[in-house]
DNA sequence: TTTTTTTACGAACATCGTAAGGATA
DNA sequence: TATCCTTACGATGTTCGTAAAAAAA
């Protein structure tokens, strides 16, 4: 049978023009390399060389030396592929992810990573987190990144991140003032209504959210108008970290409303090394985020 | 190093769905496909299935096994095209002709070659015999037959064909009743002039091209009007072997001109199977064609 | 003669199959 | 429990390198 190595041999004896030099480069002596040669011309029949001497190619050793050389590129070229997948360093990760992370911490944590990781390929999509609890059991994507969920037998869950509710202000509010903020100043605050806070279940609170004259839906327009003065708002720490210095982040008095977000997979299967590898990234670095926010 | 031997094992194994049918299907014993595999994912760092059972691969499996297939594809194609190549069963053979036997003979022999020998290309010209010799000695073509050539260092020579003029004429012309023709009687006949002919160095025959009132340089428009009646003229035997039953050859009394038809090549390269198949076919057809004749 | 290639032969290596032991559905 | 897979181990076959012979320049 005809095996790559005949063809590797081969095609360095050609170039070369001679066996010594070939076998030089190729690390093997001389008498091996010509029986591997000689095995080749047996296969096939006839002679791949003008003379002896391994200088002139015959008509049929020009063309196995061009069929070789591009069967050898095509095969290391899979041979890295397979490497490269293994290896995490090539591959593609299907991504779901809840609006409030996506927008928020994620860009930098990608950015971050494609840079380190430039042929792994992310797929990023934003979803409630019903949808992608049930994304991740179809096998539409590889990872969630959702909030407080549960753990079930189908799905593999890592706490990337517990998070408390805080006030969101302009750092020239009275209330930044303060180290942490009762109900009642809150209330007294002109409140912003947003979808996340109002999940907290909290009696003081909803007094305040009926009041609230403003209800904003996307958290970038919502840190807009917080920080054009009007008002504050109450969100997870995590989401607003990295905002400017024109806006200070408050923890509330007791009781401190918490959520957590979650890293979901598939439970039974082997995830891709490429997913292995993002999902280690992230669950890393949201650790030091926490730590350093201690 | 991963050998394309393993990847054949691997994709079995993942077709098949378990190790002992793709044992049998590859002709080895289950253990020696476990080590296979088990050296492949070795060689990859992570594993290619999802349990020890080889029903379900891992994200890496399903790519190696796509690349995989991909590869051996490529691969078996490519030995397939050297194998084919070097038993002349694939290839392609340049070759010029002189014009008398590219039109009358060689066809018939190259459709018959061509249905044997469906994947080698033919790549036929027709040129004078100067010229042949020249562009095969620039390796601008691989075989060339011409009349009358001079082996030399660079050339090698075969004979196809020692060929002899002779009379042809329509059916039921007087001279078809003799069986030898004299100079006189074809000068009486009507002889129509032709570019072969007028290279017979014979003195009877010069007066009787000086009278001639037609010259026709294409062989086949010149045996179309002898099949008109228009005249006779003189041709090698082979070239109107094939014409049609319309049309008689006669063989002129002494002396007889000859001319020899030779297949050459260049010498000192070993030429391509497919050149090979061919220069041998064309002798051995030509062999045939000599001894029918005699 | 000098360089290059091939051949002969023993050693190292990898692969294979048999048989036994484990793991899984 | 029955099937499937892995491991252990001895046998086989292939590949390799050293050294010597043969061939070519």
């Amino acid at each position: 049978m005809i095996k790559t190595e005949m063809l590797r041999v081969f095609v360095e004896v050609a170039r070369a023009g001679n066996l010594v030099s070939a076998a030089e480069s190729l690390g093997r002596a001389p008498s091996a390399v010509s029986m591997t040669l000689k095995q080749l011309e047996a296969h096939l029949g006839q002679p791949l060389f003008e003379s002896e001497r391994k200088s002139r190619l015959t008509a049929l050793g020009t063309y196995v030396f061009e069929m070789s050389n591009r069967e050898l590129a095509h095969f290391d070229r899979t041979i890295t592929a397979l490497t490269d997948f293994a290896s995490a360093r090539r591959g593609e990760v299907r991504i779901a992810v809840v609006p409030s992370f996506a927008m928020t911490i994620l860009p930098e944590l990608v950015l971050e990573f494609t840079a380190a990781s430039p042929n792994v390929r992310l797929d990023i999509r934003d979803m409630d987190s019903a949808s992608i609890q049930r994304e991740l059991e179809r096998e539409r994507i590889d990872l969630g990144i959702v909030s407080d969920a549960r753990q079930t037998a189908e799905v593999r869950l890592v706490e990337l991140a517990s998070d408390h509710f805080g006030v969101v202000m302009r750092a020239d509010n009275q209330l930044a003032k303060r180290k942490k903020i009762s109900w009642q100043a809150l209330a007294r605050a002109g409140l912003i209504a947003n979808p996340l806070c109002e999940r907290i279940d909290e009696p003081e609170l909803h007094g305040a959210l009926e009041r609230a004259h403003l209800r904003v839906h996307n958290t970038t327009t919502l840190l807009t108008m917080v920080r054009a003065g009007l008002g504050v708002t109450l969100l997870p720490e995590l989401v607003c970290r990295q905002a400017d210095s024109r806006i200070t982040f408050r923890e509330l008095a007791s009781p401190v409303a918490h959520r957590r977000i979650d890293l979901i997979s598939r439970a039974r299967d082997t995830p891709s090394p490429a997913t292995s590898a993002f999902a280690e990234f992230l669950t890393a670095r949201m650790a030091e985020r926490t730590n350093l926010s201690r």
